[in-house]
Formats: structure tokens, C-alpha cells, sequence
DNA sequence: GCCTATTGATCGGTATACTGATGATTAGCA
DNA sequence: TGCTAATCATCAGTATACCGATCAATAGGC
């Protein structure tokens, strides 16, 4: 059990509640990715795919900014620069991504989109949008854009607190 | 690039907005777990262990009941009954949980935790509190307060959406 | 221009998570 | 009772995620 200070916001001061641990926000928080995941997944395989999350995120964002290198592909979508070049991996095995050396700096990887990966992200850009309306089902649209606006700011907030910081371009 | 239907609030009926992939709630979500076991670890490390946010939910679930099977404990905590397996495996490698044959039901195993188990969960318990407070560490109170309700909410019309849904006691 | 610090990518290792399958055991029902 | 269905645990396989370390290559200070 964990004790957690709360405020009960009706009499205006602080108690200690005695809290489950399936009621804080890290487990909150797991539980929620957990059911993004499946619901993406049985979106997208609905539509004839096998992408992952990942693999969509990064393929997204290759589109959007053809010739970026793995580093700033994973600071972009704040992903740990070890798990971008499996992810790439699998994404240049499919097809759907060419990963060259870059002739400017030897060290870093060119990626860009195939004409499969363009093909692929149109088949399945209707399963990946109602895969997040499925996400905020539950709550009205007053509730869903409040929810989405303090997610923001908690992480906002943390965002150097991880390997992975979100590096916007 | 996703679209999705939102509603401004301004003017009263909905548009399609050109979204970012990095601000859809399934991205979101990703973000703050990932930093909430960031987190975790800090924290957990600091207190000099090195309990993983798995197993820290699922020794505190067998310590409040002792004795139950890893196919309940897998419901209770929300966890794939595969993944417990393992996670259960490294709790009683590092002697923290017993786990014993039922002698009611030879198919399940029975588990306790440990002396040193219970020294853990003590020893840890402000490392984990701690972490709770950060991770909401960017929102008022009564931010905090509205966000763990709306991710309750969200979460709660979700549940048999994935394999591991949370089967309460 | 040279040396050092930094950076991009990768490797080895560990821990979630999930799918699909199997084996052992128990429960339910005709 | 006997048969079938369901259940508990586990295995093999794949895909995130992260840490720490290493190697190649570049950048910056002098």
C-alpha cells in the first residue's frame, strides 16, 4: 500500500490517503500505454498490417523529414537511441524504409521512406486515427481535450527526467 | 500526419485538425510511462535497490495476499500472465517471494513474500512515494486531481480491450 | 593541423510485454 | 463415472526499452 498526500479539494486541506497501488499515476500510466498498444494493434491488423507503434512513429516522422539520421529520428519522438536502430532494422527488412551512410558525416545513417512505406502509411492512416478515438471513448470531448492538455503538461514538465528526452526539431 | 475530429469549444461543432504523431493520447501515453519508470528507477535506485516497477506492483499485490496464484495476481495488477511468469522467476531469485505447489490445485503455485521481502517493500516505500509526487510534480493539485480521474475514467471503458484486463478482487 | 571531447551507431545484457502453443490438472456435465 | 472443456503454468518466438561500453568519425580549442 502506498500513502500519498491528497488533496480532498472540499475542505481544503491535506489527509493522508491510504492509496492502492493500482491507483497511482506509474501504474495508471502502464495500464494506459498497455491498452494503446493493443488497440493499435488490432486497429492496424484489422487493416492489413503489421506495424507497431513504434515502427508507425518513426515511419511517420521519416516521412515528414526525409534524410534524418537515427539519433535525431529517436530525439524526435523521444525513443532511446539503442531501441531506434532495431526499430529502423525491422523497417528496412519490410521495405518500407532505405537506411544509407551519409555522405556528409560517415558515421550517421540517411533514412528515408520507400514508395512501400508511402503506400503503407496511407493504408493504414484511418486505422491509426480511430485507434485514438477508441483511446478517448470513455470520456466526452470536453473531458478527452482537458485529459490530453494535462497529460502534456505532467510530461512536459518531466520531459529530461528520461534517457530519451523529446527533442523537437 | 494524423487528422482527427476536434472539438475547439470556441465555436461549438468540430473540425478536422492536422495533428502531430507526438500528440496523439496513444504517443502520450508511451511518454509518460517511459518517464515514470525513469523515474521509478531513480528513486528505487536511490534508496539502493534495484526493484523494478513490475516487480514492486506484484510483490506488494502477494504481500496484501498471501498465498495466491500467479493467474490472480496477473489479473489483479493487470499483467499478462506470461510476462508474471518471469517477473515472479527474478522476485524469487532474489529471495523476496516463496513460491510453492498448491496442495488444493497442483496446477497453481502458491506465493508469500518473504522476511526479506517484507524488509524490501518497507525499505522502498518512500522511494515509491516519492516517485508518485514527481510525476504530478508539473500540475496543481487539483490538476493532478482531475488528471488521475479522467485517466481512471478512460481507462475504465477500456479494460477488455487488452489481453490483461484488470479483474478486481 | 593536432589532440581531445563529442557524437552516431552498434553490441551485449537484462527486463518487460505479447502471441500462440503445449502439458498437467481440475471442473462440469451427461 | 467418464469425457470434454476450462484453467494454471510454462515454453518458444518477437518486439520494445533501457544501461553501459565500444568503435568510427567528426568538431572544437589551441
Amino acid at each position: 500500500m502506498i500513502s500519498m498526500l491528497v488533496n480532498t479539494g472540499h475542505i481544503g486541506y491535506n489527509v493522508i490517503m491510504r492509496m492502492d497501488a493500482t491507483e497511482t499515476p506509474g501504474h495508471l500510466a502502464r495500464r494506459f500505454q498497455q491498452i494503446a498498444v493493443a488497440v493499435f494493434h488490432a486497429q492496424v491488423e484489422a487493416a492489413g498490417s503489421d506495424l507497431t507503434p513504434v515502427q508507425y512513429a518513426a515511419l511517420t516522422k521519416i516521412a515528414a523529414e526525409p534524410g534524418l539520421d537515427q539519433a535525431t529520428l529517436a530525439g524526435q519522438i523521444a525513443y532511446d537511441r539503442t531501441t531506434i536502430g532495431g526499430v529502423v532494422d525491422r523497417l528496412v527488412e519490410k521495405g518500407l524504409v532505405a537506411r544509407i551512410v551519409s555522405a556528409k558525416d560517415r558515421r550517421a545513417r540517411e533514412l528515408r521512406v520507400t514508395e512501400a512505406g508511402q503506400v503503407m502509411l496511407t493504408k493504414i492512416a484511418p486505422a491509426v486515427d480511430e485507434t485514438q478515438r477508441v483511446l478517448l471513448s470513455g470520456l466526452s470531448e470536453k473531458e478527452a481535450a482537458q485529459f490530453m492538455k494535462l497529460m502534456k503538461k505532467a510530461i512536459g514538465a518531466l520531459n529530461d527526467l528520461s534517457r530519451a528526452p523529446l527533442r523537437e526539431g
